[in-house]
DNA sequence: CTTGACTCTATACTCAGGTACAGGGTTTAT
DNA sequence: ATAAACCCTGTACCTGAGTATAGAGTCAAG
C-alpha cells in the first residue's frame, strides 16, 4: 500500500474496539455502510467509521440490541425525525431494563428465602431448597 | 392403546407444561432419564417424570440454565451431598442475579441521565442522546 | 377400514452476536 | 525475493433452549 494513511479494515478495528469480523458482520447487516475499496478490493474507511463503531458500542452497552442500533441509526438519518422520537426510544428501553431488573429481584428474593430456610446440615432428602423445586409453587 | 394409564408423552407434556419435543431433547440432554418403552415403541412414563419437569421448570424460573439444572439434580443423586452443598449453589445464584441487576441499574441509569438532558424538541443533530452515544464515554 | 390424533427417528432450523476456517490475493519489511 | 502480516470471499460453526419438518409407524373411534 503505497497511502500510509490508509484506514484498512485492520485499523479500524484496532480503534473502534472490535475485531475485523466483527466490522464485515455489522457490513453484512447493514449497520456500517459500504466502504469504498483500493484497486485490488480492500475496503477503505474514513474516521467516520470509527465514530459509527463508537456508536453501536455505547449503544449496546447501554442494553440496546443491533436491530435496534439499526433503528436508532436511520432515525438519526430520516429528515424529519426529532430528537423527541430518540427520547421515546430511551424511555422505551428504560421500561424494558426496569422490568428485567424487577424479575431479577423477585428471582433473588425467592432464591434468598429458600437459603434461608436451607439450614445447610442434612441430606439432600430433606433439603427445602430441593423440596421448594419439587412443589407446586415457589 | 389398550391401556388408558399409559403416561405417554403427550400427557407428560401437557400436564408438565411444555412440549412433546421440549421432553425428547431434554431426554438428550441428560435431564430426564431415558424412560421404559412400549412393544411399539412409545414412551411410557411414571408420575416421576412430571414431578422432574416441575423441578426443571420451577429452578428455570430462578434463572438456573439447563446445564445448572443438571448439577443440581446429579448432586441431589450423590450420596454425599448435604444441603449445605445445594444451598451453596442458591448463594452462587443470588450472587450472579445480582451482578445482573446491578449492571442493569447502572444502564438505567445512564438511559435516564440521558433521556433527561433530552428536551425533546429540535432535529436530531442536536440530539444529546445521539451525541453521547458518538462521543468517547459515556 | 379409514381417518385423525398420536407417536417414532433423524435432521435441520431459529435467534443473537459474533467467531473460525479454507483457500486464495496483496503489501510491507528484510 | 521471500516471508510475515495483512486483506478478500464464502461458508460453517458456536452457545442456549428449544422448534420445525419429513417420512414413517400406531392407536382409538366411527
Amino acid at each position: 500500500m503505497r497511502n500510509p494513511e490508509l484506514l484498512t479494515i485492520g485499523k479500524v478495528a484496532d480503534r473502534g474496539g472490535v475485531r475485523v469480523q466483527t466490522i464485515r458482520y455489522y457490513e453484512r447487516r447493514g449497520l456500517l455502510p459500504k466502504p469504498a475499496r483500493t484497486a485490488s478490493g480492500y475496503r477503505k474507511y474514513s474516521d467516520e467509521a470509527i465514530r459509527r463503531l463508537r456508536f453501536i458500542r455505547q449503544a449496546q452497552a447501554l442494553g440496546f440490541s443491533l436491530g435496534e442500533i439499526e433503528e436508532l441509526l436511520s432515525l438519526r438519518m430520516q429528515p424529519g425525525t426529532t430528537c423527541g422520537d430518540i427520547r421515546k426510544r430511551a424511555r422505551q428501553k428504560i421500561a424494558t431494563v426496569n422490568d428485567k431488573i424487577e424479575e431479577l429481584q423477585r428471582i433473588k428474593d425467592a432464591l434468598g428465602k429458600l437459603a434461608t430456610a436451607c439450614k445447610g446440615q442434612g441430606p439432600t432428602s430433606e433439603c427445602p431448597i430441593l423440596e421448594a423445586l419439587e412443589s407446586e409453587r415457589l
